[in-house]
DNA sequence: GCTCCAATCTGAACAGTGTTGAGATGTGAG
DNA sequence: CTCACATCTCAACACTGTTCAGATTGGAGC
């Protein structure tokens, strides 16, 4: 495995690889620096020119996971089985493909969902949070959302998604079948956005068209955490 | 700091005091078992007479804090504000105490909430997925959650919860409003119950009295995770 | 009271870690 | 062809988790 050349080549990305097959072999912190750099056949000190430490590392294979599953998970939506103009079935491919992941490959899944560095902003694209708000829009350009309901939805939808997903990458509950999995995950999906929609009706049946509850939860400023991307890596 | 007695007295439980103080100050990986042993005063060898590496210590930590935490989801439940024969109202506060709790107290949460070893199980009593479960059955008994939709609603309800205590410990989501965490806890409580009653009154509605969707629902089976206790630690 | 065992703790050591800095080795622009 | 610069190596640093032989102690049984 002794590469012939003094300079790797794409000594960058090759450590990314390593990283990410460690972390699937062994969990994100049940490897090291060096063993990483071994497997590349480089020394542990080479690692430094590409990230500034370790945690960098990680930070990076992150963002480059957390991009392509944005990538995934638009494509899941766009090719949504059966019809996928219709936009609760485009919602619940999206939730399919999020869990089906963490499910499938949960030790990457752990890295990344708990988000060292997962903050919406970077220059992640497309990130998986903005696929999710897309989506929510289309929902309410179709009128499958109610507009009163539609402000701080995403948190919801998200909430419970990630939690779903989380639960099942941490092993915290496991489903005997896994054709399980779709169907809580779909009915996930479904009552949140049910419930969504009934929230909105009840709204609408008040006096002013929206409740008081209602309207505080408008105002809610839902603040997306901002991170530095890591400065050598990304 | 230095004790004057050869013999600790409560070395174990002083090494979990010190390791939660570490935790909170530092994260979960951020000190050292070393470091853990010198706050106590006590050479870095002693502590593995009470536990058999840090990771165990780390996870019987875990278990204690998780142990704390149903107790305290418990007597919110007990002491809703408000009418607490509501068992909406209860659950309510199930959930507030559970997000709250993640946001006050972030890094412990984190610890805790990705369940290296917090799989309901165990002699943690009460866990809090059984303080859950247990105000599902007072809902559904209360004609507040139809009983064609309690059947794995505890799952429904713990990805949503569970979703957003993960994300604000995580900080990927950051409230500017301390009480808007308040609104968005109950917002999600109540979407997500919303949603269940519909989902069965729906069901209600097809001529079998419950849809085929929610027959196969009805048939997942429902796994939580088994996992071996700590052997030297509780 | 004393004896003696088992529990508890210490000290020194091991291999392995992240990280650094000085120097070797190539590469591509001029 | 040269030479600056990026890349990589080597050796070393302080620190980590963990082990184990031996010192220290509290308490049970006499």
């Amino acid at each position: 495995m002794a590469r012939e050349r003094y300079h790797h080549g794409d000594l960058r990305g090759a450590l990314l690889d390593a990283a990410e097959t460690l972390v699937r072999e062994r969990g994100t912190d049940g490897w090291s620096l060096r063993e990483a750099s071994a497997r590349v056949g480089v020394s542990p000190s080479a690692a430094y020119h590409h990230f500034a430490s370790r945690d960098m590392l990680v930070r990076a294979l992150s963002e480059r996971v957390l991009a392509w599953l944005g990538e995934r998970l638009r494509h899941d939506c766009e090719h949504a089985p059966g019809q996928e103009d219709d936009p609760q079935r485009r919602l619940i491919a999206l939730g399919r493909s999020y869990v089906t992941w963490a499910l499938d490959d949960p030790a990457v899944a752990r890295l990344v969902l708990r988000g060292g560095a997962t903050g919406p902003d970077s220059a992640i694209t497309p990130h998986p949070h903005d696929v999710l708000t897309a989506e929510l829009d289309r929902l309410t350009a179709a009128g499958a959302l109610p507009e009163p309901a539609r402000e701080g939805a995403e948190f919801v939808v998200w909430a419970a998604l990630h939690g779903l997903a989380v639960l099942l990458a941490d092993g915290l509950v496991r489903f005997d079948d896994p054709h399980a999995v779709t169907l809580q995950t779909e009915r996930v999906v479904r009552t949140t956005l049910n419930g969504l929609a009934q929230e909105a009706s009840h709204a609408a049946g008040r006096p002013a068209g929206r409740s008081a509850h209602t309207e505080r939860l408008a105002r809610v400023d839902l603040t997306l955490t901002q991170r530095q991307p890591p400065s050598m890596g990304a």
